[in-house]
DNA sequence: CTAATATATGAGCAATTGCTCATATATTTA
DNA sequence: TAAATATATGAGCAATTGCTCATATATTAG
């Protein structure tokens, strides 16, 4: 007497959900790039990569255009280094950032069109 | 005797500082663009986004083909109605889901592209 | 060496979030 | 009308997260 909806789902559409089983991101790819687009989904580290796009920045400058605590920032652009998404350079005992490549760019450009619809 | 390091930031950089700030995005933009990236920054979200950038798809189909509940892809989907990434058609009983435009689809391009480096 | 500066990092807490479960709504069929 | 189906939704809980605070590290100046 075993009810054997254990999973529930009917699957409505059986061909559809074949192909887009065949279409589908492998996990390591949907881990990737959801971590990719939840690094952008945080105003602070948003508008940080934003700032980033026009021209490389250190923390204290980062935070002061936040207006949050350099701890803060930096730990944003721990995460951030990790994902990366920007790297450093030093001078001296300051640390320069700046955007690894474009895509953060093109992805910000893109979010700001459909903004404005 | 006050010490005025109320903001600790020491803004190295007056003019670096004073430029981001022009160039800013407003704090509206920043919210609605931070939204739209944090709704891509969840796994089963982005699975569901990129199943729909192929072809429609009910509300059953997304759920055998992420393999968890209806209700949770439900939720899901009302948080990427509300966001204006998808709009859906009734079919009698059924809805079928879709991309409002191509942006999602351009973003996770995008992505893709910088995980594959 | 020591002191000062700029940044990094670990612990921990409050807020957020993605899910489950129960229930509600909408449409079709009988 | 009532029953069945597909989806929506509210409450609530466990896990995650962004910050603060204290402390550590790295570089330069003296």
């Amino acid at each position: 007497m075993e009810k054997d909806d254990v999973c529930h789902s009917r699957i409505i559409h059986q061909e559809k959900v074949g192909k887009a089983r065949d279409a589908a991101l492998s996990p390591e790819l949907v881990d990737e790039i959801s971590q990719t687009f939840k690094a952008l989904g945080d105003s602070s580290r948003l508008r940080i990569l934003w700032a980033l796009s026009s021209e490389e920045m250190c923390v204290c400058d980062l935070a002061a255009l936040l207006g949050i605590t350099e701890s803060a920032v930096s730990h944003q652009l721990r995460l951030l280094r990790t994902l990366r998404l920007v790297k450093n350079r030093r001078e001296g005992v300051v640390l320069y950032y700046r955007l690894v490549d474009e895509h953060v760019s093109q992805l910000v450009e893109i979010a700001l069109e459909h903004a404005r619809e």
